[in-house]
DNA sequence: AGCGATTTGTGATATTTTTTTCACATATTT
DNA sequence: AAATATGTGAAAAAAATATCACAAATCGCT
């Protein structure tokens, strides 16, 4: 059921045969750089079109318009949806239940999270942030907080096996201070602090700066007062029809980086891996996958 | 580095850090559907973003234009350049990055597991699932292996304030017998289990189902052996560019969940929200959000 | 080619909308 | 407590739009 709904740029076609010659010349330029041209004011269109400000005028109301306020208003509303569209052709993500389900507006909100995250993220700092973890030279510290740290300890999970030397801290553990002691510069911190944030995490974060370490922040939209210590900030939309903030998105960038990481550690990471199956089967702490 | 001319978006996202809270407010705004917004009135935006029409005025001249119709046709502008730009027309996720990145390449693995995930759902099942997490009448035990105990950790953290009578068992730990011996018929066990899948986990299983529990089970798409003894399976796709499975898309269901049990519960859940929300601010441990 | 009908542009004007800017009260932050 | 930021309501200024009458151009047709 494509039941998309009909642009201004399907309507103006349709219409082509309909129009006269100067309304033609018009439309044809509309269509050009569409829908920028549209956007500006009438004069400017008509400017570009060479034609006349009436005609303009005459034509957005032989296309159906109450005026070109109308036509623009449109206009934008269909660069909107275009804009959230590239997978939104699914009118539902669980077919068998209405899009009203909560099943569909919340997954709705998540992917719109997702794109709006990743169209905001500057690929080189991802990469620097990567390259920085990726070196074992450095001491590698994880931190979470109150929410965060079933994050921060899936992150630290996956390190383990990927390199060594790295330490979990917790926040809002009142044991933290012990390890700073071995914080040098040089170090890098991994730190978690989505809204509400964390007075405990905001001064973790000043001590591991002062010490010259390095932090990489996992933050939200509106970014944990950390993010001015960071080097390499990741700020994620968090918004869904919950009482909660989703941490769905932040999980899609952990585990992408923790594959990066990978990547560049994988001549090492490779036997690591190898030791941790073979161990795995001994032990007979799980089956065996087919 | 992108000979890229700067976008507005850059711009923004940029003086980000030297604008003020409602001025941040109404940039992420912006944001929210570039450039859509941006090309309305003056007016229409400030509404949007809860703004007042002289904080909008103030940030457009802050970053460095004449006026609010000089920005938007800056936007137009951009606008008209990207169309043109036959590279620009990549779906790409992270559009400052190729479409090769791991960036791109792993997102779209996500939102593929997304979409044939929930493509698979049975939204009755679903439902039947919250239904028996809510009632507050049967213990609840959350159960976690190695790599799920994260997982299981947040959908029992979150649980935590939206009910009582609860339990977070972690399979691999040799304690969980113990409890058992309270879980009696109709006590609901919310078990985490992908591959590989976990011999514990199994034997834990069939003890709860043997005692008459009802069983709810996120897997993986081949299922862990549980699904036999599962009320409600639901079973996510995992499969990414990486060494690793994916957990974004089980976080998408653990969540959604965890917001429809919310609602479930939602009269007395608000209070214990409240109340919540008061012990932070008394703690001062957060700060305030605006 | 030439005629009538239709379309289009011109220039002006009225109308409406939008932008800009104020001063001041209220919030918020430091 | 002081400094800064924000919203309110209003009003002035600017810009954009809608219209009009009429002349010029174009078109369809014989």
């Amino acid at each position: 059921m494509s039941s998309q709904k009909a642009t201004i740029s399907d309507r103006i076609q349709e219409k082509l045969d309909a129009l006269t010659r100067a309304e033609r010349q018009l439309a044809l330029s509309i269509l050009e750089n569409y829908p920028a041209s549209g956007l500006g004011p009438l004069a400017s269109l008509a400017k570009d079109a060479q034609v006349s400000v009436p005609t303009v005028a005459r034509m957005v109301q032989k296309l159906g318009y109450k005026g070109y306020p109308d036509f623009q208003a449109e206009l934008r509303e269909e660069l909107r949806a275009k804009a959230k569209d590239p997978i939104a052709k699914h009118d539902t993500w669980a077919e068998a239940a209405p899009s009203e389900h909560l099943l569909n507006r919340f997954t709705d909100a998540v992917i719109d999270n997702i794109r709006l995250t990743l169209g905001q993220i500057n690929p080189e700092e991802f990469d620097r942030a990567c390259a920085l973890i990726a070196d074992q030279s450095n001491h590698l510290f994880v931190v979470g907080g109150r929410i965060t740290h079933t994050l921060a300890e899936y992150f630290f999970m996956h390190m383990q096996v990927i390199r060594s030397n790295l330490t979990h801290v917790q926040s809002t553990s009142n044991t933290w201070p012990h390890y700073l002691l071995n914080a040098q510069e040089g170090d890098v911190f991994v730190i978690f602090d989505v809204r509400r944030y964390e007075n405990n995490t905001l001064k973790l974060a000043e001590m591991a700066h002062a010490r010259g370490a390095r932090i990489i922040l996992f933050t939200d939209q509106w970014r944990s007062p950390v993010h001015h210590l960071a080097d390499v900030s990741l700020s994620c939309r968090i918004i869904v029809p919950s009482a909660w903030d989703s941490s769905a998105t932040t999980m899609l960038l952990v585990e992408t980086m923790i594959a990066a990481v990978q990547d560049l550690n994988w001549d090492e990471t490779k036997e690591r891996m190898e030791a941790l199956e073979v161990m795995f089967d001994q032990t007979k702490l799980f089956r065996k996958f087919t």
